[in-house]
RNA sequence: GGUGGGGUUCCCGAGUGGUCAAAGGGAUCAGACUGUAAAUCUGACGGCUCAGCCUUCGGAGGUUCAAAUCCUCCCCCCACCA
């Protein structure tokens, strides 16, 4: 099976130019493909994943992947998918992004040996003169169609319209693709499907310069099967960086996966065979969930490492209980299947002085907010009174009930707000 | 530049002198039910040293015992016209 086929089935493809050219081009191995990324964040989020994993895919099948980092287009950021203008970025936040994303995406790519690349389309943007850019790349344009792309004609509709700096988005991301085509021998553009006019704009590019076929392949937009946007939760985007979202937490995203979205995630975010994936199709109530806890073990492996992984799956365990996975369900998985030890290592630890314990005590409510699991003590009160706040695996009844040394167990205090956010308290020295 | 319409608590959106921390919906949080899911029901939802106090309705002043609501100036947004 192809590497195009195998995405396909993976539920990876929303759209391709050419296709039967693409798959030739893709059947000798060693080609380069290219993905853009934005530097609007210092840290990739769950929703740039399947772009990372899709990059994956490629480097698997022996082809090269190329992360192109838009350090010059960030500069002047894209109006695709935005209702609103963007805020432009100074070149000290996007260094400093850049570097955020490297470290990233090697946890996904092989960088070594040139097996993949990690560009800056500022090296060759910023230089561009105006005059030379608009005769050798604007001429090929056209306003007339460009009006009518989908990701420009939302914003032409919109209140609050489009600027020009905007508008000449598509002719730096095009422009890309021709630099790519040519410096690196790119022939293939791949990115989400908002970025399907931007894409075709460069093949468009490619071919009238150069004469020569370039490919490009869009992702569809995942949606999670409540309508919102994947990665993105109430507390805003979950990270890939795990100083932003620890794997512990990284790792309950997964595992609070909607029963509906099981299958199709499997297949998007984990290397498990389809073959197997397929099979949690039938699956449903405590089969469905010990799936939801591989698919969480295995994201967590990718992004983390086996060991950060590891440790997710056991604190879970120590908190809702060791369940059992069967050996038959997805047996490629290397998720340990009985029910071994459990560490709370990985629950998020807050380290006090031991000297405000001793005495009258710090008020609960209080160590809830510190620990971040309430947003201020008045949120904290109001958890307490509504009996979602615990301290030991006992419910509170008073907010303001003292906490001393006594209380802690082995040094340590576990408070728990609802029934899944846990946070440690540990003695200094 | 001209004319008209707007800026309300996370979002949408009521509110035209006291009864307004401000209707309703969404989002969120907690509880019940479950499978750490979804749906449903219940409660909370400006802040706090929480039976009380403090700060909000674009900004700054003013009128009034009392203003989100009235007046003045300013800022910003939108539509149409130029």
């Amino acid at each position: 099976m192809s590497v195009i086929e195998s995405l396909r089935d993976r539920g990876f493809v929303d759209n391709t130019t050419h296709e039967e050219e693409l798959a030739a081009y893709l059947s000798t191995p060693g080609r380069r493909c290219y993905i853009g990324f934005d530097p609007t964040g210092s840290s990739l989020h769950v929703g740039h994943l399947v772009t990372v994993m899709a990059l994956c895919h490629m480097q698997r099948a022996g082809h090269c992947p190329i992360a192109l980092v838009g350090g010059g287009t960030g500069m002047i950021g894209d109006p695709s998918g935005k209702t609103e203008m963007r805020q432009m970025l100074t070149p000290e936040i996007i260094d400093e992004n850049k570097a955020g994303l490297r470290s990233q995406l090697s946890r996904f790519l092989d960088f070594s040996d040139e097996k993949a690349f990690l560009l800056d389309n500022a090296d060759w943007l910023t230089g561009l003169e105006y005059i030379p850019f608009l005769r050798e790349v604007g001429r090929h344009f056209s306003v007339n169609r460009m009006v009518k792309a989908e990701s420009y004609r939302a914003r032409l509709d919109s209140d609050e319209g489009l600027s020009f700096i905007e508008f000449n988005y598509m002719l730096l991301q095009a422009y890309d693709f021709y630099e790519l085509s040519r410096s690196h021998n790119c022939y293939l553009q791949m990115g989400g499907s908002d970025q399907w006019g931007n894409i075709v704009a460069g093949v468009d590019l490619v071919r009238r310069k150069g004469g020569e076929t370039a490919f490009g392949v869009t992702f569809p937009l995942i949606m999670t099967a409540s309508g919102i946007k994947m990665g993105k939760t109430h507390k805003g985007a979950v990270w890939l960086d795990p100083e932003r979202t620890s794997p512990y937490d990284y790792y309950q995203f997964w595992v609070n996966t909607d029963d509906a979205d099981v299958e199709r995630f499997l297949a998007l975010f984990t290397f498990l065979p389809m073959a197997e994936v397929k099979a949690v199709a039938g699956l449903s109530g405590a089969e469905l969930n010990a799936a939801k806890a591989v698919l969480a073990f295995e994201a967590t492996a990718l992004c983390h490492g086996h060991e950060a992984a590891l440790e997710a799956y056991k604190s879970a365990a120590a908190m809702f209980g060791v369940k059992k996975i069967a050996e038959s369900l997805l047996p490629s998985s290397t998720i340990p299947r009985g029910g071994d030890a459990s560490a709370l290592d990985s629950v998020p630890c807050l380290e006090v002085e031991t000297e405000l314990f001793q005495g009258e005590g710090v008020p609960v409510f209080k160590l809830f907010a510190l620990a971040g699991l309430a947003a201020s003590g008045g949120a904290a009160r109001k958890l307490i009174r509504q009996g979602g706040a615990y301290i030991n695996g006992e419910r509170l009844d008073k907010e303001d009930r003292l906490v001393v040394e006594a209380d802690f167990e082995g040094g340590e205090i576990l408070l728990r707000a609802g029934k899944k956010r846990y946070h440690r308290i540990a003695l200094k020295g």
